[in-house]
DNA sequence: CTTACGGCTTGATATATGTCAAAATTAACA
DNA sequence: TGTTAATTTTGACATATATCAAGCCGTAAG
C-alpha cells in the first residue's frame, strides 16, 4: 500500500476537461464555470493499491476520477468484505460520506489514478447559487441509488453466469461511453474482487468465465477480455430460471 | 389494487408533526418552517395494495410516509422482481426518480397508509434559500446510498439465517426509534416479500424463521413476531462462515 | 356459519455454488 | 534476470438453498 504523493495540489479547469460531459454535464456561463473551477483541485497520483479514503475517515469532499480505476468496498465487524462498485474516469465517488460526515467504505486505486477533489460544503454553497449545478448534484446522488438497487436485483435474483454477463455488459457499456472499445478491454480487478462484487467465490467466477468462453460468447485470457457476441451475452443475462 | 382517494389534498404542518424529528430534523425559524409547510400537501389514504408510484411514472415529488407501511420493488424485463426496501412512518421515498425524471421502482402500500407529498423542484428552490434544509436533503440521499450498500453486503456475503437475523434486527431498531416495542411487532409483509428482499425463496424464509424459533431466539406465529434474545440474534447475524 | 383462497409450513429431493486441493500461469520484487 | 508470491484454472466433493409437493391455517367473502 502506497501513500499518494504529498499534497502537491494543482488547480484544474473543468472548463477544458475532456471528461466534463461525463462528470459535470452542466450548462454554465464562463463566469459560473470559473467559479466551479476555482473549487476543484487535482490531487497527486494515487498509485495502484493506495487508498483514496477509508471507512471512518472524516467526510470532506467528493472525488471525480480523472484517470484510472477504483474499487469501493465495505467491511463488516466480522471482517466480511463486499466490493460495492468499480469506478472509472469521469465518475464521482465519496457520496456515502455525506450522511454521517464520515465515509462508510474504502476507496482503493486498482491502477495508478488521478482524482479531482471537490470540497463538499463549498459545492453545496455554489449549488445554492447555481441551480443547474444543484440539480446535477441531486442527479448524481440519485443515480448512485438506482445503480445500487440494480445490483441488489442482480445479487438477489440472478445466477452466477447471468451476474457475470451483466457485469461484463455494464463494463462494456461504460467503456463505450468513454470512447473505448466495448468489446475488447482489460479487467482491472482480480477474480476475487469480481466475486466479492457479484456475491460469488473466485472459483465460481473463473468457472463462469470459462463457460462463457466455451459458449463462444467471450474470449478471456487473464485480465484481457473480448466480447464475441454482445446479443448473446444480453440473452444470457436475461434468461429466466422459471 | 385500489386507487387512492381522489385528490383531496390537505395542507399539513411539519411544524406540528410528531414525526418531524425523524423526517425533517432541521433547525428552522418559524418563518422558515412555514415556508416548508407551504410546500407540502397530504395526499389521500393509500389503501392496502394500492400504488404510490410506478416504475416509469414521471418523477415530481418525494413522499414522506405519515402513517403505514410501504414496499419498493424493481422489475426486470424478464419479470424478475426484487423488493428493494420496506419503508415505515417518518421515512422518505421516491429518491430513485431524481436521476432520470422518472421513477425506477414501484412503491406499494402494505397497509392503509398516508403520505405527505413534497414537490421536488420546489424543495430544491427552498433548499437554495435554506442551507440546513439543503444539507438535510443531501443527508437523506446519502443515507439511502449507505442503506443500499449494506443490503449489498447482506445479499453478497450472508447466509439465509444471518440475512433473516439482520432483517429482524433492522426492523426492531426502526420500531424502537418510533417508540414501539423493539421486541414485539407485526410483520407487514408476506414471506415471499421478505424472501424477495433477502434474495431467498419463501420456503427458505419460513424454514429459517422456524429454526430461529427452535433456537429460542424468536417467537413467530404468522405475522406476529417476538424477539426473545436480541444479543443472540446479533450473534447469529455476525457469525462468519470462515 | 361455511366455503374458498392465499399464505404458510414441512418433507423429500435436486442443483447451483461453495469448499478444498493441486497444478499452471503470471506478476512482483530483489 | 532469477526467485517468490499471487492469481487463476480445474477437479472432486460437500452443502446450502431451490424446487416440487402436500397439507394446514387464517382471513375474507358469500
Amino acid at each position: 500500500m502506497h501513500k499518494p504523493a504529498p499534497n502537491n495540489s494543482l488547480k484544474v479547469a473543468c472548463s477544458t476537461c475532456n471528461l466534463r460531459k461525463l462528470c459535470l454535464p452542466v450548462n454554465l456561463s464562463n463566469i459560473e464555470m470559473a467559479r466551479l473551477d476555482n473549487l476543484i483541485t487535482r490531487k497527486g497520483v494515487y498509485r495502484h493499491g493506495s487508498i483514496l479514503y477509508r471507512s471512518g475517515d472524516k467526510f470532506q469532499a467528493l472525488y471525480a476520477i480523472r484517470t484510472g480505476f477504483f474499487k469501493t468496498q465495505i467491511l463488516n465487524e466480522d471482517g466480511r468484505e463486499q466490493v460495492t462498485g468499480f469506478q472509472m474516469a469521469g465518475e464521482i465517488i465519496g457520496m456515502d460520506g455525506i450522511s454521517n460526515d464520515a465515509h462508510t467504505c474504502d476507496a482503493v486505486a486498482l491502477e495508478d489514478s488521478e482524482v479531482c477533489e471537490i470540497p463538499f460544503s463549498r459545492l453545496e454553497d455554489l449549488g445554492r447559487e447555481l441551480p443547474p449545478l444543484q440539480r446535477h448534484l441531486h442527479r448524481i446522488l440519485s443515480r448512485e441509488i438506482v445503480r445500487d438497487q440494480n445490483i441488489m436485483l442482480l445479487l438477489g435474483s440472478m445466477r452466477a453466469e447471468e451476474r457475470l454477463a451483466a457485469f461484463l455488459l455494464n463494463l462494456s457499456q461504460r467503456f463505450a461511453v468513454r470512447g473505448y472499445s466495448p468489446t475488447s478491454f482489460q479487467l482491472r480487478m482480480t477474480r476475487q474482487e469480481i466475486g466479492s462484487y457479484l456475491g460469488l467465490k473466485l472459483e465460481t467466477v473463473s468457472r463462469a468465465l470459462s463457460h462463457l468462453q466455451e459458449s463462444k460468447l467471450i474470449n478471456v485470457r487473464n485480465r484481457s477480455l473480448e466480447i464475441l457476441c454482445l446479443p448473446g451475452l444480453q440473452a444470457c443475462m436475461g434468461k429466466r430460471v422459471r
